[in-house]
DNA sequence: AACGCGGGGCT
DNA sequence: AGCCCAGCGTT
């Protein structure tokens, strides 16, 4: 364990961050408490997640899922039902696989040790570092997109954020302003910061409590850092559906766990060409991901027979749902919409 | 080391 | 249209 590395000149910094932070820190609900549990739980929403975007199911997920036995007990379809619109679904199950380590590893209590916090999946070094410092007083700092862009900064550091080394790197660099025992206050002090004053894009600078202390910022450059060279190129994906109708009930099947939507459900890819006369107009839909540009092209078919439908869900082995069940189903975004534009125009 | 993985907000 | 967000697991 790294300890005591701080620099007198750099140690002043981080007193300065803790100082604007037991002011104008964000009043959140998980900073109301010190369960390891509820902390895990919004560390693992809060990945790659804004706040903003992800409150609204940490509450539901805390309510309906209050401690690890209560997770470890519900159904991994439960658990990605208050997933739905979240995205990164492989968190979900993570979480719900970590919660049976938790029982089985540890008799059913949140770990305190690092290492053993470092072992759940779905925890990588962040994490970890996040809830130890946070929940048992560790002295590790926890080194995401914040600490990235307001180090960078304030260090005028050109280090490129998108290679392996960054996290390294960047922790050493907070090691020297870390003030002793305060961690945890520290590295959620560096996420408001980031979050609040030194933002991606047009940061309040002027009103920035470490302005003074920041290199990028004497030299007029806040604007080149962080420095990150790897871009993302999404690639093209086509999906083709049946989306095959008996009244207000409809199939659907559940995608598999490879690719996107990692276990969410989905409408038949495909079915037999013998109900080919039922088909009435197909939709393309666009829809744009992060790492893919889809074209989902969706067949509309129409069964009036209600045995002939039965018989195409018994032999595709497809789930017979309806539009209200279905509300309670996962399904992906572009599907979710589709059905709304189907059943409620 | 590189890649796959979502959805939403902002410029 | 591009970038970023309380990153992690797999290959």
């Amino acid at each position: 364990m790294k300890t005591n590395k701080q620099n007198p000149d750099f140690l002043c910094i981080g007193v300065k961050l803790l100082k604007w932070f037991s002011v104008h820190g964000r009043d959140l609900p998980f900073r109301k408490t010190d369960d390891p549990y509820k902390i895990w739980i919004c560390e693992i929403i809060f990945q790659q997640t804004r706040i903003q975007q992800g409150l609204n199911h940490y509450h539901r997920f805390i309510n309906r899922f209050p401690d690890v036995q209560t997770l470890a007990e519900a159904s991994s379809d439960e658990v990605l039902l208050h997933w739905k619109g979240l995205g990164y679904y492989s968190r979900a199950l993570n979480i719900h696989k970590a919660s049976h380590q938790i029982m089985e590893n540890f008799g059913g209590v949140f770990p305190q040790e690092y290492d053993d916090i470092l072992s759940l999946k779905g925890v990588g070094k962040y994490t970890a570092a996040a809830v130890h410092s946070i929940c048992f007083g560790g002295h590790l700092p926890a080194v995401d997109g914040n600490f990235y862009r307001v180090l960078s900064r304030i260090f005028a550091d050109d280090y490129d954020i998108s290679t392996t080394g960054a996290f390294s790197h960047f922790s050493s660099l907070a090691l020297l302003m870390m003030p002793l025992g305060k961690a945890g206050e520290f590295n959620q002090a560096m996420m408001d910061l980031g979050s609040e004053i030194c933002r991606p894009r047009n940061p309040y600078c002027e009103i920035c409590p470490l302005n003074a202390d920041c290199t990028a910022f004497q030299l007029k450059k806040v604007h080149e850092f962080p420095k990150k060279l790897k871009k993302i190129k999404p690639t093209e994906l086509q999906l083709q559906y049946a989306f095959v109708q008996h009244g207000d009930h409809f199939l659907i099947r559940r995608r598999n766990e490879s690719s996107i939507w990692k276990k969410l459900y989905e409408f038949p890819t495909e079915i037999d060409e013998k109900y080919k006369t039922y088909e009435l107009d197909s939709t393309e839909i666009k829809h744009k991901l992060t790492h893919r540009n889809l074209t989902v092209i969706i067949r509309h078919f129409i069964i009036k027979s209600q045995e002939e439908f039965e018989n195409l869900a018994e032999e595709g082995g497809f789930h017979i749902v309806d539009y209200e069940q279905s509300a309670a189903k996962s399904f992906p975004k572009p599907l979710e919409n589709y059905l709304k534009i189907r059943f409620e125009k």
